[in-house]
DNA sequence: TGATACCTATCTATGAATAGGTAGATAAGG
DNA sequence: CCTTATCTACCTATTCATAGATAGGTATCA
């Protein structure tokens, strides 16, 4: 976080762009000192081994979606409108063909170390933990329907929107994915 | 599919083993070798370069899953038999560990060859088919609500199966997806 | 003068891939 | 029915490129 200077910044952006559109293990250091404009061996001194420079990379993630989240709630008044917010967000992205740098390095799992494994487990956590807040947020408000149950409906959603982003890309239709996320919202009315 | 001796699809059960653990690019023909007790130049033999290994194993997935879905079909008479059947069948492997080969490989999508990428595209296609197809069927029997859009139900279904996979591996919790499942299919009623 | 932020140069291991060989089965021809 | 050729299914050995990682040097700034 504060620790990081602007060039191990922009090295985890490219590490960021990387594990998004090709994975972990489909990128070199090489690969990085082409992008960034630095020696290999200046990557390995901020980040000695390659999971060093995962768990750098997944704790600014973290770091900058709780953030993100918090800001939300502290700029959008409606649970709707927050709801909406985030559906938004991956949308975006999922139409630059940005995915969830959560959802893909959880797909590489295998390779990462443990302290990545649980910083993208409380991610999860937390991100659904959030998700929750509003729907419960939205019923008190009438927004939402009762029926609805708050702690699972805010898994499905979070699942939904990890799984849905690998199929949108597969089928080259962010179309396909903002349909899916509109429809789930809807659902919850 | 037929095509393949046994040595070839010994070498494909434990490429998808690989896949479904690690990832496409987290594993090499000397890892193959020592699984399979045959050198890396005997893999080249069937499969002359990596991507060739890749279109090998996604088709003769897509095959295999086709058939299972054909089998339930055949073989259990409701939809709401045959939807479980499914759920059934990926919370069984989850808790196995064993993640759908199609959601892992999507994720390694951008080092995989656009052969591969068109039957997997084609795979969710074709899950998502089905799945809306029980759904019809369901609402035309009575077991399913009217008020569930069949397309875009099965959809999320599927987007959900994929992603909340991946999330409770990371959490560690094959009982978190079980409940997704549930959760789903009940809403449905 | 010593910490910070890089560099050059290099190491060892491993990656995918290829060349070329061989044992054994199958087939074909005289 | 024996020989020659061809095919299948592997092997050994090797290539060339890249991987991650390290040692040790230098420039800049406090």
């Amino acid at each position: 976080m504060t620790q990081w200077n602007d060039t191990a910044h922009r090295i985890m952006d490219k590490a960021e762009d990387f594990i998004k559109t090709k994975g972990f293990n489909a990128f070199s250091f090489k690969n990085l000192q082409h992008e960034v404009g630095i020696k290999t061996s200046s990557v390995h001194y901020y980040f000695p081994v390659k999971t060093d420079l995962a768990n750098a990379v997944v704790e600014r993630f973290f770091a900058r979606h709780k953030q993100a989240l918090a800001f939300l709630e502290s700029h959008k008044r409606t649970p709707t409108e927050r709801f909406n917010e985030v559906a938004k967000f991956f949308i975006m992205n999922a139409k630059k063909g940005e995915l969830c740098l959560g959802g893909m390095l959880t797909s590489d799992l295998g390779t990462l170390d443990p302290k990545a494994r649980d910083i993208l487990s409380e991610f999860f956590e937390h991100f659904e933990g959030w998700i929750e807040k509003q729907i419960r947020a939205g019923q008190k408000s009438g927004a939402f329907s009762q029926k609805v149950d708050p702690s699972h409906t805010a898994k499905m959603f979070v699942a939904m929107l990890e799984g849905g982003m690998l199929i949108a890309r597969v089928k080259n239709k962010p179309d396909y994915y903002k349909k899916l996320v509109k429809q789930f919202i809807e659902h919850m009315q």
